[in-house]
Parts: structure tokens; sequence; C-alpha cells
DNA sequence: GCCATTTGACCATC
DNA sequence: GATGGTCAAATGGC
């Protein structure tokens, strides 16, 4: 099963990086991070990119979820997976950062009223609207006219040292999907210069959505979390990345369906792990220095 | 006591 | 007036 999994968020991810180049080129250098693309040209490569990006950052987590489920000791394979999860998952958000500043994808109906700029905004849709690679501070929420679940507000939390403008806003669908699917409006770029930490605060602490399975891991009970029915807030605080689903033609891991004999007693298969030799040469790409 | 979140009030825009 | 975004005091968890 986590073998299966390996190999499927491996796939995954080549597609996602080949994509990924696509948009970069579409986002040619002499256009700046700031440029803002023509909406029916290059803009469609990058919204596929920024979509499979999306899917692979959330089969990362899966993988990742597996693998810290696992607790094995200092030096084995599965620490080193971990390792280089972190690492794939660091880069995936630089990534998708820049990949979607490129864009500067309007937002349409989703929270964004016509006195709004129409650049330095874009949404995405995604069952982990708070892995994003920022901190962010919740400064409001409200109930929307005609939405069912109630519009989280979001800064970056460098706002007063660093005057950092970025927000964003999360609101749950209305649909009653499992894993809930939310919508994440963000306004300007992150002027900060904390993308590394923030980074493994999300991940490492993953503010409290993975909390609960933390719990779970030391306890070993590999158990989802119950479909709820809470609010979009609610959900930003008791979403299990165990629970995370994927969207689309993505493999779907649920580590309820993983015992922990299995976990433990799976070895990826050597070519499953080892990364083609331009694999390194690819993930460069993807270190994108900071503004 | 500190810090993050909640929530009602206020403001801007349509 | 309706609606959405932001502010700031209150609240709760650590």
């Amino acid at each position: 099963m986590a073998t299966n999994s390996c190999t499927s968020w491996m796939l995954a991810y080549k597609e996602t990086i080949a994509l990924s180049l696509l948009g970069r080129q579409a986002c040619s250098p002499g256009m700046g991070r700031h440029a803002e693309l023509d909406s029916n040209s290059e803009h469609c490569d990058n919204r596929l990119a920024i979509d499979k990006i999306n899917q692979a950052h959330e089969l990362a987590r899966q993988l990742r979820a597996v693998l810290l489920s696992s607790s094995l000791p200092a030096g084995s394979s599965a620490e080193l997976a971990r390792e280089i999860l972190d690492k794939l998952m660091k880069c995936s958000a630089s990534a998708l950062s820049r990949l979607q500043s490129c864009c500067c994808r309007t937002c349409h109906g989703v929270g964004q009223r016509s006195r709004e700029k129409t650049h330095n905004t874009w949404c995405t849709v995604t069952s982990v609207p708070y892995d994003d690679g920022h901190s962010w501070r919740k400064y409001g929420q409200k109930d929307i006219n005609s939405a069912k679940y109630p519009r989280s507000y979001y800064r970056c939390i460098h706002r007063k040292e660093q005057g950092c403008p970025a927000t964003k806003t999360v609101q749950q669908e209305d649909g009653d999907a499992y894993p809930p699917q939310f919508i994440v409006a963000y306004s300007m770029q992150h002027t900060c210069r904390s993308m590394g930490a923030s980074i493994a605060f999300a991940m490492e602490s993953a503010p409290k959505e993975e909390a609960s399975f933390e719990g779970s891991r030391s306890s070993r009970h590999l158990l989802p979390p119950p479909p709820s029915t809470a609010t979009a807030a609610n959900q930003s605080q008791t979403s299990s990345p165990s629970s995370v689903g994927d969207r689309g033609d993505t493999t779907r891991l649920s580590i309820s369906e993983l015992s922990w004999q299995e976990i433990m007693n799976t070895s990826p298969p050597a070519d499953t792990w080892s990364m083609d030799s331009n694999w390194e040469t690819v993930m460069g790409c993807f270190e994108f220095s900071e503004a």
C-alpha cells in the first residue's frame, strides 16, 4: 500500500515538474514576477501547472503523513524519505507561489468585488488551504450572503514587523464533498522574507490541523477524521492530512486503509525512491530566489 | 501574561 | 440599504 502511494506520488510529481517548466516558460524572464498574463494565452498552461502542483503537494502531504506515522529509528530509509519529502514540499510551495504570482489570475465570483484590483489577486481550490508555505493570522470571519459557509480572512503573520501586504480568504465550497474543498483567494504578494521558516512552520506544526494527527501518531492509531459539518473556520483547525484527498486523476490515499504493519514492513523498491539523473537538475529549477 | 482567535462594530462600495 | 472587508475589544488556550 505504502509502496503504491509512493509510486503514484512520484509519477504525479514528475508530471507536475514537466507542467511547471512549461508554466515557467510561459512566464518569460522579461515579464517579471508581477507581470500579468493575458487571460487567454499562456495563462492556461500556468493554471494547469498550478493545479498539478496542488495535487502533487497534497500527495506529498499524504505520503509524509504515512512516514510520520511510522516513527522509525534514526537513519532509516523512511527518515531519509521524510527529509526528501520536506524538501519537495518546500520546493512545490515555492514553485506554486511563483507560478501564481505569474498568473495573477483574477478570481471570478469568489469574494472579488468589482472595486478590487484585477491584478495581484488569484485563487485556488484545495482541500488543504492552510498549508501554502506561508504563515497567516486570522483577522476576521464573515457570513457571506448566499454562501453556506462563512469566509475567513487571513493576513500574513509578518504584516506588522515587515509590512507584508499579503492577505487571503478561505471559504469552504457549498457542496458536501469529502474531504471538503476550500476556495482560497489570495491578494497581494508576500514581501516578507521568511518563506523557508514559514514553510517549516506550516509542515512541522501544521497550524493545528496536523495536531490531531500527531496525537494519533503517538498512539499508532491511524484513524481518519470523521466527516465534519463544521464551518470552514473550524475545518481549518481540525482537518487532518491523513484525510486529504485529491481531485482529478491522481491516486487517493487514505491512511485508514493502511495498517501499521503494512507501513512498517513495506520497503519501497529502490527504483521508486531513487531519483532520476535529471531529478536534481529539475528540482533546481524550483529553487527560486525570494524577492 | 502572552498570543492567536473570535466576533460585533464600523467603513467603503455598489 | 445590502454586502463584503477590516478593525479592535473580548475571549480562551498555552
